[in-house]
DNA sequence: AACTTACTACGAAACTTTTCGTATGTGGGG
DNA sequence: CCCCACATACGAAAAGTTTCGTAGTAAGTT
């Protein structure tokens, strides 16, 4: 109650986003040379986004030193649930089954990500009892 | 070669697949029908879809009939690897591991689902050998 | 103090996606 | 034959997203 649901952020906004979950609180500057490692950006286009996710809430700042510093003010788990349960829903018509399958059969995990996968399986079949 | 790469449909777009895939080929009618049990949609944006859709591909059309009958021109499996290989990129920087026990754990897996997906991970180990 | 550098703020252009009004065509039923 | 119900086509408005030019401001440098 009284929570406001998130918006499923823009493509952009995500790489952006993804920027700051890795390497925490940046600055302007380093997040667009993060940015122009995978494209070409202009400092104020990412300038501009940074003031954007800041309206929408998406990050926060820190306006004391000269250099704003911002920060995601969104919890990464919170993002990755928001945006599988809305593919879940509109690709694989709420078969979460289908989708792990899907995902398994195209990557390729490694020993340990197939154990702990397992072990997860096991916890969830034991709990349904 | 000569192999098109899939462009990935807008929100829009797939919720018009999923229809499809679902209910198979479809007047616009039928469709705008379906639509509209989850939003309200006129029936000319619907047809203006269907048609835009046509244009890129996603959908073939029987014009024999004085109603238009689409269908989804593409597989929904090759889609739905598309937007989870986008999702997984984007969201999960490339852990499989990490977005299926996200799946996994938010959602209810019915008994026989969690036995499919131990199947396939038995299958993935034995073919790792 | 004037000059340079490194920022932020703002606004609008360029694109993309979504929605819908209006025009137009066609095949019966009266 | 004429109208009406039901389609499609088209174009453009509306809405959302992304990019960037320009202006302004504050902090050091000479």
């Amino acid at each position: 109650m009284g929570k406001k649901t998130l918006p499923k952020p823009t493509d952009s906004e995500l790489e952006i986003l993804q920027i700051l979950w890795q390497n925490g609180a940046s600055t302007v500057k380093a997040v667009n040379e993060k940015l122009n490692e995978k494209k070409e950006t202009g400092y104020t286009t990412t300038l501009k986004m940074l003031q954007i996710m800041y309206e929408k809430n998406l990050v926060v700042r820190d306006e004391n030193e000269r250099s704003h510093v911002y920060k995601s003010a969104i919890d990464k788990n919170q993002i990755q649930r928001v945006l599988l349960d809305k593919l879940l829903e509109t690709a694989f018509s709420g078969s979460a089954a289908n989708l792990v399958m899907q995902v398994l059969g195209n990557s390729k995990p490694s020993k340990e990500e197939l154990k702990n996968i397992k072990e997860l399986l096991d916890k969830i079949e034991r709990e349904r009892k």
